[in-house]
DNA sequence: CGTGACATTGAACAAAGTCAAAAGTGGTGG
DNA sequence: CCACCACTTTTGACTTTGTTCAATGTCACG
């Protein structure tokens, strides 16, 4: 996907952007940078010195405990914008790391600033696309504290079709979910072999279906009542946001 | 506490703030609201109008399920900005609830947009406490997803003790700590009894004190090799950010 | 004192983890 | 095309961790 096109489809998604604003995205020149599946974005411990814009492909942000366990904070898709704390030049306190072959745009320093000075209701995009950021780390929390591994895995499921749908990867119900199992339990808390049991049930009841690595989620209503789902943290409401 | 002094000195532990940002800040009229441990700061579902410096007194962001599970998102100490989101006019995801007597001073949406255009260094300084408050997120999704119970606990202590010392609110290596039980179980992911358990064990073995809601952490040292904790999401590496 | 909220403790139980092995899957090179 | 390789997924048996239920204790405060 084109960074710009990529960018501007996820903030459009819910902002209600001014003509223009695509004009403005067209004209930051933007360093299209290429990772493997395994290869790190960003290195915990490195101060920030650039801001991304995910246009291709997967990336997960974690953090590792020093005897080997990782949490996968969040997943990275198309259209995401992260490690904007670059303004403070702070040393990073995760690693991203690609999961699939991935294509991202960055954004010096500078670039940023440029950005927030061409255009303002463009800042305030970015601020929207922080603040759902922060929304949907929150969730996560809740997903990993309070919920049981059926529903966390269910739910984590919706949210990915969700956000997959905004950005128009998705068939209907169903949607390529690149990352092993292990990366899902990563996420989830869980070990891979639970997540496996989880995944088989939830096939055998007749929620999901698996082919290759394409999921169908064959009742996303029973789903989301299975897991006490609500889109309200991803959209924002049933509306667009109001920005600037 | 006094507000703009409790959030000069939040801004300024890790901020070079630029001499006259102080002054500035005093300039800002700022509207002061009580609460009395219970009541509802924030709604969820209800649109954000406000931003907010707590000043005096801990508060919990929380999301509930349906079925009365509660996650406590992250604890509100004096000195932390939050609900910034209120830019983009969107409803909270959240509820946000004094624990204890409460005193916070509100910000309109206006006021925040004066601030950003008065002091430029006052803004990154906010953007500053935006990244720090994501950082502690995540630490919160690693805590839950990852460690065992009595990580968690150490964890959530030290990270507790830590931000109660830089608003100057430690005496030593003791704290107050004014929430149940009930409380650290639900920002922790366990259920009270256990928490109870695990508290007791630290305790017996060693680790720290009780008195009345006092806690002492009797080896800072041990404690943090008990449960992997590192003050890099907190203090963004030893020295101090860059800025503006 | 008595009351209500909070904390502790024990016993039975359930959920998820660990260990180990077998069975796919897909890619590569002969 | 097939054999081989590494990796991922599945499955079973067993263990561990934390939950639930219920009773008992403690403490501040009227």
């Amino acid at each position: 996907m084109n960074p710009t096109k990529a960018l501007y489809s996820r903030l459009s998604h819910h902002a209600v952007l001014p003509d223009g604003v695509e004009t403005h995205l067209a004209g930051v020149t933007l360093e299209i940078m290429h990772f493997e599946p395994g290869e790190v974005v960003v290195r915990r411990g490195q101060e920030a010195s650039k801001a991304f814009v995910a246009c291709e492909g997967w990336a997960a942000r974690s953090i590792s405990l020093s005897d080997g366990r990782t949490q996968i904070v969040n997943f990275m898709l198309p259209g995401d914008i992260f490690d904007l704390q670059v303004f403070t030049g702070q040393p990073a306190d995760h690693t991203v790391r690609a999961l699939t072959p991935v294509k991202v745009a960055a954004l010096s320093r500078e670039k940023v600033m440029e950005i927030f000075t061409v255009s303002s209701p463009l800042a305030a995009a970015m601020w929207w696309a922080s603040v759902q950021e922060e929304a949907i780390l929150r969730e996560q929390v809740v997903r990993n504290g309070r919920r049981s591994a059926r529903e966390r895995v269910a739910h984590l499921l919706l949210e990915l079709h969700e956000r997959l749908r905004m950005i128009g990867e998705v068939d209907g119900d169903s949607f390529v979910l690149p990352v092993s199992q292990s990366h899902i339990a990563d996420a989830l808390g869980l070990s891979y072999v639970h997540v496996s049991r989880v995944l088989g049930y939830l096939e055998k009841s007749g929620f999901i279906e698996r082919r290759r690595s394409r999921v169908t989620l064959l009742d996303r209503q029973a789903l989301a009542k299975l897991c006490d789902f609500s889109t309200l943290y991803l959209t924002g409401g049933e509306g667009k946001g109001r920005l600037g």
